[in-house]
RNA sequence: GGAGGAUUCGCAUAGCGGCCGAGUGCGCACGCUUGGAAAGCGUGUAUAGGGCAACCUAUCGAGGGUUCAAAUCCCUCAUCCUCCGCCA
């Protein structure tokens, strides 16, 4: 939720940002008027509930025939309190519902445009060239025995599938070198729950715009979340947390499931695009002069870990049109996936700003007051596109795969062999 | 799933339907005292909204209701604790 104030304030920058993500700016106006009309409402309450106050004081002194009096006015202003409340109620919702519907306002660094008008800020590595006929992951999973995604769709459907022996090792692997990596620096590891309430997942803004790829369990009312994201933010909920341990860092792995509802065509081979998978992910609470150079420290963890992945790879400046709600500049790293000639998206890096600690109530305290903190999210690594990655960069003639020198430790052996 | 009990200011507690936005203790901050510290004494100690401001309004788990008036009465829900059943 953006802030009522700059909007009433920088309505024009509101609008921009709006024009910029291709969303309806008139809702910034529609907005305004309902806050005006709030405002008015909220005044007159609060008058004739003064009134009420007042002579409600005068009522518990009174008796006799003054008090039968003053009974009469009470009752007649209750009534007129009842309905003024009611409408300031009413009015209340209206304009949160107007402003709920507003995005954060978009970093002016951000590119304008949308989703292929995003900006390459820089390549590392170099695409590696085969003198032989590079196998993708697919194949290559089934040859050394670690992916099955045959029997996935078997047992679960589209979109499913199991890592075994040598992808099931890798899984655990990535995930101690990555819980590793956060470790040193200064995370928290977190396991949270992956099985989340409406107030969580409407918190974090994922029952906007993201709704329909959000798993809803029904008869319970509870949401399987999309990403850690959700449950690590959600966990200061309602909190004021001190200045002074600003920032605050989790690492948070867990399952991450996704329905990938109007995705029919894309991504169909392989586990590039999944129901479930697992995720290691950073989420920071900082401090919001802090967020942006917090942003740029969680780019670079995540280029770290690619980095000792020896994998090529890409960053990219996501353009305006093609940012979550909650983001008001997003990072994306995309690495070299040779069968497919082209750069994939594997991590993901959010600067929400204050946006989303405003819906979930989270705020520091120091001298000057008591405010809202910020929030950023990034993908430290996401198992099944890294396996991909992995599996394809690393690959042999033979169908063998290197394991790169960062993950040998947790592996005991420099190579997966076939099965 | 069944039966009880609880939910008040950072923590612990008090609280007859009007004098309770709320007392007390602890904690914390500032000051006094002291050679310094402790103790002691004094003062202060929530959040949000509206208003240029004085100030006003709201909030005693959440939401409804009764009443001129609700922390206090009624209903629903949530969470926690204890006991029973079931269980990885």
């Amino acid at each position: 939720m953006i802030d009522l104030k700059f909007l009433r304030e920088n309505p024009e920058v509101v609008r921009a940002s709006q024009r910029g993500r291709f969303e309806d700016e008139t809702i910034v106006d529609k907005a305004l008027v309902s806050d005006e009309n709030r405002r008015i409402a909220i005044n007159e309450f609060e008058a004739l509930r003064a009134e009420q106050n007042t002579l409600s004081k005068l009522v518990a002194s009174a008796k006799g025939d003054e008090k039968t009096a003053l009974l009469e006015n009470s009752k007649a202003l209750a009534m007129k309190v009842k309905e003024a409340d009611a409408k300031r109620t009413e009015l209340e919702d209206a304009t949160k519902n107007l402003v709920m519907q507003l995005s954060n306002v978009l970093d002016p660094a951000a590119p304008i445009g949308k989703e292929e008008d995003f900006v390459v800020l820089e390549h590392v590595g170099a695409p590696r060239t085969f003198d032989f006929v590079a196998r993708d992951h697919v194949e290559l999973g089934k040859l050394l025995g670690a992916i099955d995604t045959e029997r996935g769709a078997k047992v679960a459907g589209s979109r499913s599938y199991y890592l075994t022996g040598s992808g099931a090792m890798l899984e655990f692997a990535l995930v101690n070198y990555a819980i590793a990596s956060a470790l040193k620096a200064g995370f928290t590891p977190v396991i949270p729950p992956v099985l989340v309430n409406p107030p969580a997942m409407e918190g974090t803004g994922f029952l906007g715009q993201a709704a329909e790829n959000v798993y809803h369990l029904e008869k319970d009312d509870v949401y399987l979340v999309g990403t850690s994201e959700v449950p690590l933010a959600a966990f200061h909920m309602d909190e004021v947390l001190p200045a002074e341990k600003l920032p605050i860092r989790y690492a948070g792995y867990s399952s991450c499931f996704r329905r990938e509802a109007g995705t029919y065509g894309k991504d169909t081979r392989g586990i590039i695009r999944v129901h479930q998978f697992d995720k290691v992910e950073m989420f920071s609470f900082c401090h919001p002069d802090q967020a942006i150079e917090e942003h740029k420290r969680l780019l670079q963890w995540e280029k770290d870990f690619l980095n000792a992945m020896e994998i090529p790879y890409r960053v990219i400046d996501v353009a305006s049109g093609d940012l979550g709600s909650s983001a008001n500049r997003k990072f994306d790293i995309e690495a070299w996936i040779p069968t497919q000639n082209a750069y994939r998206e594997v991590t993901s890096t959010s600067n929400c700003t204050e946006f989303q600690a405003r819906r979930l109530n989270i705020r520091y305290k120091d001298a000057d007051g008591t405010k809202a903190v910020a929030t950023l999210n990034g993908t430290l690594v996401a198992i099944p596109r890294m396996i991909v990655a992995i599996l394809e960069n690393h690959q042999n003639a033979d169908g063998t795969v290197n394991i790169p020198a960062a993950l040998r430790p947790f592996l005991n052996k420099d190579r997966f062999e076939l099965v």
